[in-house]
RNA sequence: GCCCCCAUCGUCUAGAGGCCUAGGACAUCAGCCUUUCAAGCUGAAGAUCAGGGGUUCGAAUCCCCUUGGGGGCACCA
């Protein structure tokens, strides 16, 4: 496009340090990471830390782990707006000398009082600006009486700004319906609206990507860019993300924040392929898609305006799909930590690689995320599985006929030299035959004795995986424990 | 209360006037495969396209109203 050989791409990801980023965070990061990379654009990462009452300690590292989590990288910053402050100054003393901007002085019990009465009239809650048109003599003796005024915006009493959005088109706001936001709060910081609109200028930012929430307050920021007689950025407003009753995602809907879901065992990979799907799709048909593929086809056309909550059950299988596809090697390594994190401590540590590679080789198509791997092979490593005894009968099977099909089983591969599943299977499915037992039921029996459930990967596979000792161990402890059910 | 946005299966979505008796995916259910589970395959159920008016030969698609949902209205971002 010709516009943008004039003028760069350049995009930014502007989270503040007020809390660690959840999934709506990361999903802007990721689109406008997507539409940077796109158009071989730049990708500027900047902390909006203008709020230093709500700042969280290690939200900025929590911000960065995030994102390279997540494979996201940035081109420049991390840029910190509490080392701008400079800048915002400069700017703020040139609008109010060209009588954009006004202080003002009103306290915060006033504003709160203001509001509540608005609230008993049913009025919108509006400044009443009070302190608009204070002569100069007003506000120096105000000053000499020690209060720190802020700076406020001469919003326009009439006519309207139009912003026009990529993704809705245009969005008019009559100039009486804003109030005289504030620009410098009395600890001289800037708010999110002027710091914001300064840096996105000075960073020669390109294309705004951000949340629907923005979209009723950048009619402020149109104005500010008219006042500061700057071009506006192209804006596009991107739906939200919602938790599952429908409102603003945040910390009340549980495990939201993106270092949870790595602890949960989710793949970067799958969270980003997941993500994109969330308010973006490629056509009618495509759900799995690449970093690579994500990057080509990425475009703001296809970006949805509807809102939309995150269902976990996708999110599942995706990650499912995408552990499926990892190499045997990498399946190891991924799941490693989670084992040596979540295995009973009476399981010795370090873990065996080799014994562990085997296992996983037959847990990983069952495992849709990396934290239900120590789960699903716990009985690997565990002495002694620790299971109901009246699991061992089913169906036909009583005491009597478990106890003779167990003993005869325990016999058979004891005398087994070759210990492996093809040999196992041989050996067992003659003793079915021996036993008149239908496969289903001795093979069932033997898995619990083995495994102590009723589910588990295939049966001699993992008797073979298990070995020979651990299996006649555990069939002789079953033995036992039948023994005890009369 | 005021302003703004949005509205297709439970959920994520395709759909930019005729291809739609609305397609795909997850989840659900059933069958197949099979020593269980998982995976895979096949199939089913699931949306009067929020409702009502227009415009048009023709509307999920365009316009209006209503309703519903969401967001914003801070010395928070």
């Amino acid at each position: 496009m010709q516009s943008e050989l004039q003028h760069p791409v350049r995009l930014r990801f502007a989270p503040s340090p007020t809390g660690y980023p959840h999934l709506g965070n990361i999903r802007t990061a990721l689109f406008n990471w997507l539409f940077a990379r796109h158009h071989g654009g730049k990708l500027i990462l900047r902390i909006e830390d203008t709020d230093v009452a709500r700042k969280v300690e290690g939200a900025i590292d929590a911000i960065i782990g995030s994102l390279r989590w997540l494979g996201l990288d940035w081109d420049e910053g991390p840029y910190l707006q509490s080392q701008r402050l400079p800048d915002y100054h400069q700017v703020a003393d040139r609008l109010l000398q060209e009588g954009h901007t006004y202080w003002c002085y009103c306290s915060p019990e006033r504003l709160e009082s203001m509001r509540q009465e608005q609230a008993r009239l049913k009025q919108p809650p509006k400044y009443d600006r009070r302190c608009r048109d204070l002569t100069q003599e007003e506000g120096h003796r105000l000053e000499t009486d020690g209060v720190r005024p802020v700076m406020r915006f001469r919003t326009p009493l009439e006519g309207e700004t139009t912003v026009s959005d990529l993704i809705h088109g245009p969005v008019s706001f009559k100039h009486e319906t804003l109030d005289d936001f504030i620009l410098l709060k009395s600890d001289g910081y800037p708010t999110y609206h002027l710091a914001n609109v300064i840096d996105d200028h000075s960073m020669e930012i390109s294309h705004v990507l951000r949340a629907d929430e923005w979209l009723s307050s950048t009619p402020r920021h149109v104005l500010l860019y008219k006042a500061l007689n700057r071009q506006t950025p192209h804006f596009a407003h991107l739906p939200m993300i919602l938790g599952p009753d429908r409102s603003k995602l945040s910390k009340r809907h549980g495990a939201t924040t993106i270092t949870e879901y790595q602890k949960q065992g989710y793949l970067p990979e799958a969270m980003v392929n997941f993500l994109a799907l969330l308010g973006w799709s490629l056509d009618d048909r495509t759900e799995l898609l690449s970093r690579e593929e994500l990057i080509q086809h990425f475009s703001l056309d296809r970006v949805g305006k509807t809102a939309a909550i995150f269902n976990r059950e996708k999110l599942d299988w995706i990650n499912g799909v995408y552990l499926r596809r990892l190499s045997p090697e990498e399946f190891v390594n991924q799941a490693m930590p989670f084992l040596e994190r979540d295995l009973p401590e009476s399981v010795g540590r370090p873990l065996d690689p080799g014994y562990v590679s085997e296992v996983l080789a037959l847990v990983q198509e069952r495992a849709r995320t990396l934290a239900e791997v120590p789960q699903l092979a716990s009985f690997f490593f565990v002495d002694e599985p620790d299971y109901n005894a009246a699991l061992l009968l089913s169906g036909k099977l009583d005491v009597t006929s478990a106890t003779g099909a167990l003993s005869a089983a325990l016999r058979s591969a004891s005398c087994i030299k070759d210990w492996q599943a093809a040999s196992l299977e041989e050996t067992m499915r003659s003793l079915a035959v021996e036993l008149n037992l239908e496969t289903r039921e001795l093979f069932g029996l033997l898995r619990v004795a083995v495994t102590g459930r009723t589910a588990a990967p295939p049966l001699f596979e993992t008797m073979a995986v298990l070995g020979k000792d651990r299996c006649l161990k555990r069939l002789d402890a079953a033995l036992r424990l039948l023994s005890t059910l009369e």
